[in-house]
RNA sequence: GGGAUCGUAGCUCAGUUUGGUUAGAGCGUCUGCCUGUCACGCAGAAGGUCGCGAGUUCGAGCCUCGUCGGUCCCGCCA
């Protein structure tokens, strides 16, 4: 039907014939001669009209309209040369058609295209009239780039891409699984797997030695702007190899990728321990783009007078405190507003000390304090005239968070942040459980098929809380881009793991029976790691929602606003799926 | 589940402070004029349940309460 894309013809072609096919971007009626810009996938080319050339097409220019289909054909010619326009790649060039069709109308608009400001809702419910906007089919091609790019680099080092069930069995820890009813089985459910952990553990049982797969996950938890229920992970598994295996194959794919936004990575990434990360920066996705390094002074409080952060000490609380250079010109009222944000971030307080030009300190918490020992902390914190400060002390958690976040937000506040820098790095060394308060027993920090670190391998009965995993992230400029581990491939091991999450014989047994009878017939040592495409995509194409990089995504409330999807289910399906609604949905 | 914020023309917004005649602008649309535009230009016109409901008031886009919807955040997301 078309002979060249609208961006594709170049000077080469002047004086060939040439169709091209596509949307009518702009409509310029001058009165004798008409101006239509043809827009397709690649680019943009320009038709005229003009009654003294091409008078037989004249009558159907008059009749086009933004967004109407149509093709045309005709002689590629130089523009006059005072009229070039250097903002298209094909603005030295125009076609004086011959013959013009309109293959399709279009009613008008409900938005503007390419216009910055049209509200996202709108967009999202004319999907499919946003795509045709540059900026959204950019975000779709570099999405392709990147698939392509990693299906290619896999292939190429032998991995399989395999396919796993998507009406899968529902599995306890984790996010909250999306039900599907069976029809077939009253009363009995599928679950949407939010990952394919388990069957990518079973193929390696299976021999199939190096697996991938561009896989959908879901979880029906809220959602963020860079969360949706549904998302893709590039899923990988290898059978007979080490953290450091993965971690150099990763290496070798991210290198692929970011080549693709003009980004060389180094050979080597650099590593850094679980506590080292949350030491330094309070998170385990550390954004090392900038300073602002965390410290600690537990030490020094320690031989204080300061009786309540010593309480809170003695009872396993830590002390991280932040440097803030040249603040000490902070108002009053600015330096409340900070202590609120800690607070709203969890801190019962921000304590500060404000070192004034003329070298002296003024702090509240000066007082408990002898001379040595402010001394000591200006030390540690490298702190100087005209800075301040600002520490807290509580159970580390809330420490971490609390002084991790204010890091990032003082971080965007005083510009340090290099908004073209490309900071990727290895988490290793993860805790194997946390405590969970809610469900009052360890949980797994990873998943529960993560195998312990040798050394802190008896520490899951004794000392839970202090045992390390073979688990690891890639972190990218303070985002995890994704995750994996070692996983266990001897039973026993697997079981003292279940045990040691509080899960009974009987509910191991029941919930992952069929894994630990698989594991009973030569397992090989297995690991992996699955990183989020959406997010991939989204930080390589510089946008903050993964919506962006979603064809058709969901809202805030995981709605569709194109297809009004979830919908109410008919009395029929109801009763054939045995349910029975305990709310009105209408 | 909680917090913040927004909702006025097809789109983006002003008007809400201090309730008062017929609710405005830009873009878009339609009509007319216009032969080198590329954000074409010029002239004119159409286009509104002010998210919805109740209340206060002589009178509500504006005040009160409720409700629905959008966005961001907390909780949640192995």
């Amino acid at each position: 039907m078309k002979t060249h894309g609208c961006g594709e013809i170049t000077k080469n072609e002047i004086g060939s014939e040439v169709t091209i096919a596509g949307w009518v971007s702009a409509v310029r009626d001058l009165g004798g001669i008409i101006f239509v810009e043809v827009r397709d996938k690649s680019g943009l080319f320009q038709l005229v009209s003009d009654p003294s050339k091409n008078p037989e097409v004249y009558d159907v220019f008059q009749k086009l309209r933004d967004e109407f289909v149509i093709k045309a054909t005709g002689k590629v010619t130089l523009r006059p040369e005072e009229t070039f326009n250097d903002k298209l790649p094909t603005g030295e060039i125009e076609i004086y058609p011959v013959s013009l069709e309109i293959l399709s109308t279009s009613a008008v608009m409900p938005f503007p295209l390419n216009a910055e400001d049209v509200s996202e809702d709108v967009r999202l419910k004319y999907r499919y009239l946003d795509l045709r906007q540059e900026k959204v089919l950019n975000c779709l091609k570099l999405r392709h780039q990147i698939v392509k790019t990693i299906r290619k680099y896999l292939d190429e080092h032998n991995f399989m891409e395999v396919e796993t069930p998507v009406l899968i069995k529902t599995t306890p820890e984790g996010a909250r699984d999306y039900l599907v009813p069976s029809r077939v089985q009253p009363g009995k459910f599928y679950a949407l797997p939010q990952s394919p952990q388990i069957f990518k553990q079973l193929l390696m049982v299976g021999g199939i030695e190096r697996y991938y797969q561009i896989a959908k996950c879901f979880r029906d938890e809220d959602l963020r702007a860079d969360r949706q229920p549904e998302f893709t992970q590039v899923d990988m598994e290898m059978s007979f190899v080490e953290q450091q295996d993965i971690i150099n194959m990763v290496e070798g794919l991210l290198k692929e990728v970011f080549r693709i936004v003009g980004y060389e990575t180094p050979d080597k990434l650099p590593v850094m321990t679980y506590q080292e990360a949350m030491d330094k920066y309070g998170s385990d996705r550390p954004d090392v783009r900038f300073g602002l390094e965390l410290f600690d002074i537990g030490d020094i409080i320690m031989e204080s007078n300061f009786e309540i952060v010593k309480d809170n000490l003695k009872k396993g609380g830590i002390v991280r405190g932040i440097k803030i250079p040249n603040a000490a010109h902070y108002s009053r009222k600015e330096i409340d507003d900070i202590t609120k944000l800690a607070i709203s971030y969890g801190a019962k307080a921000l304590a500060n000390i404000i070192y004034l030009d003329d070298g002296t300190a003024k702090s509240p918490v000066l007082k408990f304090l002898t001379e040595e020992q402010a001394a000591a902390i200006k030390e540690r914190a490298g702190a100087k005239a005209g800075d301040i400060i600002f520490f807290v002390a509580d159970k580390p958690k809330v420490t971490y968070d609390v002084m991790g976040r204010l890091r990032l937000w003082f971080g965007d506040k005083l510009g340090l942040i290099d908004k073209n820098a490309h900071a990727l790095l290895w988490i290793v060394d993860f805790p194997m459980f946390e405590y969970s308060e809610e469900d009052n027993r360890y949980v797994s920090v990873h998943h529960p098929f993560t195998m312990p670190n040798k050394e802190d391998i008896d520490k899951m009965e004794t000392d839970p809380a202090h045992c390390r995993s073979i688990a690891y992230d890639i972190v990218y400029n303070g985002n995890e881009l994704g995750g994996g581990s070692v996983r266990i491939h001897d039973g026993e091991i697997q079981k003292r793991v279940f045990k040691a999450l509080g899960l009974s014989d009987e509910e191991t047994q029941e919930k992952f029976g069929f894994m630990i009878n698989a594991f009973r017939y030569g397992t090989p040592p297995h690991a992996g790691l699955a990183l989020g495409l959406d997010r991939v995509v989204a930080l390589l194409a510089k946008t903050n929602s993964i919506r962006d990089v979603i064809a058709f995504p969901k809202n805030s409330n995981a709605k569709c606003l194109m297809t009004d999807a979830p919908a109410v289910a008919t009395e029929e399906q109801l009763r054939e799926l045995h349910l029975r609604l305990t709310v009105k949905t209408n």
